[in-house]
RNA sequence: GGAGAGGUGACCGAGUUGGUUGAAGGUGCGCGCCUGCUAAGCGUGUGUGGGGUUUAUAGCCUCACCGAGGGUUCGAAUCCCUCCCUCUCCGCCA
């Protein structure tokens, strides 16, 4: 048999079934609420008779070996059994069959957003606050096009020469401050609030795609290599959350909190036209991502808490951001409420986002089978989150922006000083 | 990639001439008893998921699960096939 967990849990769709269309619909989602309703339906009408039929079965198998014994003649009873086995097998069949669809519909229907999420698209997005503020040059401050070619940071045309267009190189001073980034950020997270550091396959499997949520909905969206059908993370969240798939942990041993550096892949179809030149919108990007595994009660806290070390970053680097609680329609699949870090970079003069922290709630938990054992023993689905803690490339852009002078040099950010041999230019 | 061994419950570990074994035994853990503490001892309990019944996440009935998926059979942890994973040796590449 299947093993048929799912998504949302079946039994709450069925007792909420309007509550789960206003959820696809608020989040634009076009999944089949009704359908789900009536092959969970139909499948419990085929369970109780396979059940029923199989219940038979167990116990006429059981009195065989007594009936031969004995010396009776069970060719008459064997052939009754044989009929009953082969529509058995007819029974079964259907069954998975219907567990099959049922289990691909379930799949597509997305979480439902948190209830303080406000409902509509990107326009209704709430600003929640900012820290500081928009710096003022007595210059006319460049954008991060013309400083990085004036300090060489980076190299589009020849990283297109090996993996084609949307792919970047960086180079010299430019990878060392990348370099500088993400340590520096590695090491705040660790040091500053705990996060255990891993490093984790990059290369994942079609089950762990799906456990986080990025599948069936994003494969469009994926690399993936053929040959092992593995696919290429676009965040290590996929990574990370799976990193207790299919366990049932003691109630000790949450709560976890995770960070790790990785590469993320993103084929970006369909966006062609939004922000393809530069470093806005790229097919492989470094990112410090961070992950917390927590028990229910908790995860609205500990979202905010991902939230404020996000924030933390950003502050350490002294760059001026806003906050934003993103609407239902702005929402990923997976998510029930996502705050949103636009960071500000004053030559380009916008609002870039670097940071996205949400919730899942028991979402992720229940593809993957994330569970734990509550106070009283009893299992339950952890709830997980994760907040990107940051995307370095649109952090690069507004750095670089931010710290320049005049003459295009660039300062180094306190911050990254020791990471950088204590130079005050780059 | 080739050869061999193996994948059983929280853990260790039986079971592989098919039948009442969801699974002996042990450890761990829970509860109760006993002993002035500790240690030991005695009793008892201890998987997950689905379906049905029910006011009920109580109880009861039932089905499934012994790496995954198929097959043979009245009946499979036990036999056959495919795949995955782990270990050892060889080869290959670093």
């Amino acid at each position: 048999m299947l093993k048929g967990y799912g998504m949302l849990d079946i039994k709450f769709i069925r007792e909420n079934i309007e509550l789960v269309k206003k959820a696809v619909h608020d989040k634009n989602e076009s999944s089949d609420v009704d359908k789900v309703i009536a092959l969970d339906k139909k499948k419990r009408e085929y369970q109780f008779q396979y059940d029923t039929m199989r219940a038979e079965q167990n116990e006429v198998s059981k009195k065989i070996p007594e009936l031969k014994k004995t010396t009776q003649d069970t060719s008459e009873i064997l052939k009754e059994m044989k009929q009953i086995s082969t529509k058995l097998k007819t029974i079964s069949t259907e069954l998975s069959q219907i567990s099959l669809e049922l289990e691909n519909e379930l799949l597509n229907i997305p979480n439902i957003p948190y209830k303080d999420v406000p409902v509509g698209n990107e326009a209704e997005n709430e600003f929640v606050h900012d820290w500081g503020k928009k710096e003022q040059f007595d210059f006319e401050p460049a954008d991060h096009f013309e400083l990085i070619n004036s300090n060489e940071l980076l190299d589009f045309q020849r990283a297109a020469k090996m993996s084609g267009s949307g792919f970047v190189g960086y180079l010299g001073k430019g990878a060392q401050l990348e370099r500088a980034l993400i340590n520096f950020m590695l090491d705040f997270h660790i040091k500053k609030h705990n996060y255990q550091e891993v490093s984790l396959p990059i290369l994942v499997n079609r089950t762990t795609m799906t456990g986080t949520g990025q599948l069936p909905k994003l494969e469009e969206d994926m690399y993936r290599v053929d040959a092992d059908d593995l696919f290429l993370i676009p965040t290590a969240e996929v990574s990370i959350t799976n990193l207790y798939a299919q366990e049932i942990l003691q109630y000790d041993v949450l709560p976890q909190k995770f960070v790790s550096n990785s590469p993320c892949f993103r084929r970006e179809a369909g966006s062609y036209g939004k922000e393809t030149k530069g470093l806005q919108r790229i097919h492989q990007f470094n990112k410090v991502e961070m992950v917390r595994f927590v028990r229910p009660e908790s995860s609205y806290a500990v979202l905010y808490e991902m939230l404020q070390d996000a924030e933390e970053i950003l502050q350490a680097l002294d760059l001026h951001y806003r906050v934003v609680k993103l609407a239902t329609a702005d929402l990923s699949f997976a998510s029930a409420k996502t705050y949103d870090l636009e960071v500000w970079a004053p030559g380009s003069k916008k609002y870039l986002e670097v940071s996205s922290v949400s919730n899942f709630e028991d979402f992720q938990a229940r593809r993957a089978s994330i569970r734990y054992r509550n106070e009283k023993g009893k299992v339950e689905f952890v709830h997980t989150l994760n907040g990107s803690g940051l995307a370095t490339p649109r952090t690069f852009i507004s750095l670089i922006e931010k710290y320049q002078n005049a003459d295009k040099t660039i300062k180094v950010p306190p911050a990254l000083m020791p990471y950088l041999d204590n130079r005050r230019i780059l």
